[in-house]
This record gives C-alpha cells, sequence and structure tokens, in this order.
DNA sequence: TGTACATCAGTGAACGCGCGTTCACTGATGTAC
DNA sequence: TGTACATCAGTGAACGCGCGTTCACTGATGTAC
C-alpha cells in the first residue's frame, strides 16, 4: 500500500484549511477549486481524489471556518490565558475590538467574516455559528453579577455589541469613523458590564 | 423618436430595482443578469440596451441597494411618523429589533442583508453603507441628553447593538436564539439610551 | 540489502455547462405628410 | 384622421470564457521476494 493513510488524511486536511482561509477572506460564493487546490499547494484533478463534489467539500469547510480554537485565536489578541471571570471577559471584549484585531483581515472571527453569508447559508453553517456565539456569551456571561439569567441577557447584549461593532466597522470606508464604532461599542459593553479596566491601560483605540 | 426617453429611463429604472431586490436578498455574488432582467420582466439580450457591463450595473445597484428611504421602510415596522427626538429613537429601536423585521428577508434594511459582502467590496458601497449607518447615528443621537460628543458615541453603540442583534439573529438556526439576542440587544439599547417605554407595551418580543 | 512490482496520490489536458456578451432581427411607437 | 416610414427597445440564438468535473497518465512509495 504505497502512501500511507496519514499521507492522504493530511493531504485532505491541508485542503480543508485551504478552503476554511478562503471562505473566511473572500466568502462563501467567490472560491473556485482552482483556488483552493493551489492554495494547498496541490493542482485542479487530485481534489476528486479526497471529494466527490465541490459541495462535499464546501459542507464540510463551511462548518469548519466557523470552528475556530478561542485559546489559540485569543493568542492573536493579547488574552492573557489564565484570566478568570470578569478579568477574562473585559480583556476579550479589549481584544475582540482592538485595532489589531480590526486589521488583520486573515485572522479574524469567522462571526465577523461571514454573517450575511451565513444567514444565507445551510442548516449546518447556522447550527455551527450559534454555538461560536453561545460559547462567546457562556465567558461573558460567567464575568457578570447577578441571576444566571440576567447574566445571560447582558451577555448577549455585550456580544452582540463586539461582533456587531467589528462587522460595521469592517463595513464602511472610513477608518477615523470605524474606530468611533468599535471605540463607542467597546465603552457601551464595559459600561454595561461593570468590569473596571486598569487605570494603566489607556484603551484599545489607542 | 419612437419610445419616450421616459420609457427607456423607467425601464432602466425597473432592471435597478430588480438587481437591488436580488443583491440584498441573495448578495452580490449570487446574482445572473437572467436573473435580474427576468425579476424586471424583460429578457437577457435588453440588459446591453441599459448598462455596457454587469460590473457597471453592479455599481449602481450596489450602491441604490444601501439607499433605503427609512421613512418608506419605517412605515413596515410601524414607527409613527410625527415621533421625535427621544420617542422617534426609541421606536426606531423597537422596530429594527422587531419580531416583524426579522420575519420579513425582503424588506430588511441592507446593513443586515450584506454587511460582509459589502466589507469586501469596493469603496462605493462602503461610502453606501456609511451614510446609511450615520444617518441612524444622527437620529439616535439627536435623542440622547448630554454633549454632542457623548450622544453621538452613546448613539454608535446603540446603532450597533440594532444592526448587530439582528445580523446575529438572522446567522444562528433557533427561532428562539434569535428572539433572545434581538430581546437582548433592545433591552441594552433602550438602558442605555435612558428612553422609556410606555407601560402599556408588554415589548417587541412578545 | 537490493530489485521488481503494484498501488494510488497527484497531474494536467480535455469536456461541457452556465453565464456574460454580441448580434441580427422584430415589432411597438412617434413623426411626417 | 389615416398611412408610410424611421427609430430603437426588446428578443432570443449564438459565441466564448471560466470553472466544475472527468480521465488517461505519471511517478512516488510500500511490499514481496
Amino acid at each position: 500500500m504505497p502512501y500511507t493513510a496519514e499521507h492522504k488524511a493530511e493531504t485532505r486536511k491541508r485542503i480543508v484549511q485551504s478552503a476554511r482561509r478562503l471562505f473566511n477572506r473572500h466568502g462563501f460564493c467567490e472560491v473556485s477549486i482552482d483556488d483552493i487546490m493551489a492554495g494547498a499547494g496541490l493542482t485542479r484533478g487530485g481534489f476528486y481524489n479526497h471529494f466527490k463534489t465541490k459541495d462535499e467539500l464546501y459542507a464540510e469547510a463551511v462548518t469548519l471556518v466557523m470552528d475556530c480554537n478561542p485559546s489559540e485565536a485569543w493568542d492573536d489578541v493579547e488574552i492573557d490565558v489564565n484570566a478568570q471571570g470578569a478579568e477574562l471577559a473585559r480583556q476579550i471584549v479589549d481584544g475582540y475590538l482592538s485595532r489589531r484585531h480590526y486589521e488583520d483581515i486573515d485572522v479574524q472571527c469567522p462571526m465577523i467574516a461571514l454573517p450575511s453569508d451565513v444567514a444565507r447559508g445551510g442548516a449546518a453553517v447556522k447550527t455551527a455559528f450559534r454555538k461560536v456565539f453561545e460559547s462567546m456569551v457562556t465567558v461573558f456571561a460567567a464575568g457578570l453579577e447577578g441571576g444566571e439569567a440576567a447574566a445571560r441577557k447582558r451577555a448577549m447584549g455585550i456580544a452582540t455589541l463586539c461582533v456587531g461593532g467589528m462587522v460595521l466597522a469592517r463595513a464602511v470606508d472610513d477608518d477615523g469613523l470605524a474606530e468611533e464604532i468599535r471605540e463607542s461599542a467597546r465603552a457601551m459593553a464595559l459600561e454595561a458590564s461593570g468590569w473596571e479596566r486598569p487605570a494603566h491601560a489607556p484603551g484599545a483605540n489607542a
């Protein structure tokens, strides 16, 4: 048996990762098989050794695109992985709405990159989207005072400010306005949460 | 001169409106000229009597898709056109995050339908998006107490909750969760604004 | 260990459908008389 | 008012490129001896 099963699985994974990266950047519709295979360092024809149709890959990659590992993703936005509760939540708000996250198109959160594509998509993508959103809400709720229901409700508002703020910032043609949006969303989220900011931190919009 | 200039202008307008409607529903990428012309009650070939290329139509329709007449759009979400200031702003928040707006895919606000498409798009679309967003912020700011800068900042947070809340509600696969998101966003927006709700109104989420 | 072989991941040319675009034609309409 | 005409909006067949898919082939690798 030439080429191990691991070798084939490895290649398949590279194809899916390439699709995921391209989807996150260009949306579901504007990505061709050629693009995906080139992104995986392969050529067109080999695609069909791994998938029966383009749709089959789409079904797999489109849910994977949502499957960002938060602790890994948060490395890039300077989250202290030892933080907990309110402190962790505050850091996530700051990191999510930071200039750094705004400027880094490639590693952005898929909830920012693809919301309208997902809204038009099938059940599988929407389920994946829901899970990412719920996990964000859970982290925020864990950092809030008060009853469970009230904390969850408030956490959803804060998550909405994070995701919505970045979505809007990306959709306007004015960096200054984008920064205003991010800063307004951040301020409102922190105000609503009661999370304090360290006195020495000048803010993510600096 | 057979056919009046008005006739031709009228047809052209129908084509652009058809494109606008289809874009708002399916995104920029998944709409063909055939679809657009059929939507306008015409056939393929006639397209080129009105536009040089598909891109030319896209440039026009894609900005028009953002150019929703708020007073017209707000008819559908039960805004009292005589309301002003805080009362108008409160009604917009309620209407925007209402179940009705959530369920009506066809007349939804383009900021909800197309944010990630716009983020990937050209300067013209982003400019149009910015204008719609700014006009929403202006209306909210007019209903807020305090200094101009503070009101604007708060208004942006509220606008972010409205648009973000609806975008997220549309992207999940669970109507109950979608309603939670809308209601959380609405509650946080009203809390942040200080706008009171009439005692008799049970809420848009009822 | 070295050699022959079988397998199959990957290649790239070719096919065919869909869609943007072109074009020769039709027929509805305004104008001239 | 009625008729002939000229114009051009709209039609639908045809063209060609791009992209999804197929296929005959290559060559890298594991196995048998």
